[in-house]
DNA sequence: AAAAAATTTTAGATTTGCCTAAATTAATTT
DNA sequence: AAATTAATTTAGGCAAATCTAAAATTTTTT
């Protein structure tokens, strides 16, 4: 089936609500899309009969099997490019959304077969957000604290615990972000720091408390 | 000035057609873009109003100044993402049109800015086609054939002069493709025939014939 | 130079996606 | 349980981009 970017919004939106509620109401929609409600009721209607959603008038309405595979799959399309404007065009992370809402629309599958491929199949983009497969099923990343990784091991950042300026600046100090791959040489048992080393930089040491703040996972 | 997506293919269209014949006219526009007359009239009226077109009815029309401009900015996109798809994600170069047509209306500057940086500022797109400058000026590109390039130069592959299944055979055996950067060791003045250095391949020889066909340019 | 043919434009519909304002239904108060 | 408030839908319209069919203009033929 093809969807117009129209219906791919309207699509990617309810996504995003019912995750956190079940079903979606209508003003919530509107409010998420910047549109009117008058106009979320017009797309419901032809949602349903494009066998998308679930959708009982004044009664809320959610994403189908169908619908939840449709939006997972304009969100795979959304955070590979998202990893691709990051990681190979080096934008900054929190300039990229507005530009993957562009590219996530065009339809090729080859295109993002072969950009997943070029990217290395990732499984979490710059966001820390998990990045679906081709089916449109969501990775099981178990997410772990740096400090509990075992000695050699390498892990990738997927997130950070705290957000503070303070943090942002030690992270940047240690050039660790989001993606980097790091590698644990040594826990010293004394004060619980840890010897580790961040992509290709030189081996640093950080504190117990930045490492169980920094969030990992394995490959 | 922002424009739409059929803007944009219109704007595409007089440019193609204008470069052959000066004038263009309805009919024509309108085949080029898979569309009816009427459909063209309606738009020329827009584009007339939005200063982008010289548009007299009944007598043909033309892009001024401004719309040039436009459209080479469009074809920048357009043959910046083909060299993208070619040359990183591992596209055949007759398979990656349709898939450029929907990227180039991508609308972030920015992203064109670091794209063209990514892939080193090319000159010249898969298909051998120049790629406008940022400010839309087509780069002028002397094109010779590789047998008069000098010993030791190294220059790029940009178009092949005889397309028949038998050249593209030799090529694809020689590895020679469009983008490919070939150095000349040496020219055999017996029966000119030529040493060259194809990329990071092992030197072959090639005959007059041959290097008399392929056209490259200087960087 | 008049008639015929070809081209182009206008007139009037259609589809998609959006809007406002009014009507309907559901939820909350009293 | 009736009244009020909130949420949702319907009705009717608008703009962009397209179309068909008819009218207008230009070009070509005789």
């Amino acid at each position: 089936m093809n969807f117009s970017i129209s219906e791919e919004n309207y699509i990617k939106g309810i996504y995003h609500l019912q995750s956190e509620t079940g079903l979606v109401n209508t003003n919530a929609l509107a409010k998420e899309l910047n549109t009117k409600a008058a106009s979320v009721t017009d797309m419901l209607k032809k949602l349903k009969t494009k066998k998308i959603i679930q959708y009982e008038k004044y009664h809320g309405f959610k994403l189908n099997e169908m619908g939840n595979k449709v939006a997972l799959l304009i969100i795979r399309k959304h955070r590979l490019w998202e990893y691709f404007l990051v990681f190979k065009l080096g934008f900054n992370w929190d300039k990229v959304h507005a530009i993957a809402e562009e590219l996530e629309h065009v339809s090729s599958t080859e295109l993002i077969k072969k950009l997943d491929n070029y990217l290395g199949t990732p499984k979490i983009d710059p966001h820390g957000d998990p990045i679906p497969d081709m089916n449109g099923k969501l990775p099981v990343i178990k997410q772990i604290n740096l400090y509990g990784v075992p000695k050699n091991l390498t892990a990738t950042v997927s997130s950070v615990g705290n957000q503070s300026s303070q943090m942002l600046e030690m992270l940047k100090h240690y050039g660790i972000g989001i993606g980097s791959r790091v590698k644990v040489n040594k826990l010293f048992e004394f004060d619980g720091s840890m010897e580790i080393k961040v992509s290709k930089q030189a081996a640093c040491i950080i504190s117990e408390q930045v490492a169980k703040n920094i969030f990992v996972y394995h490959d």
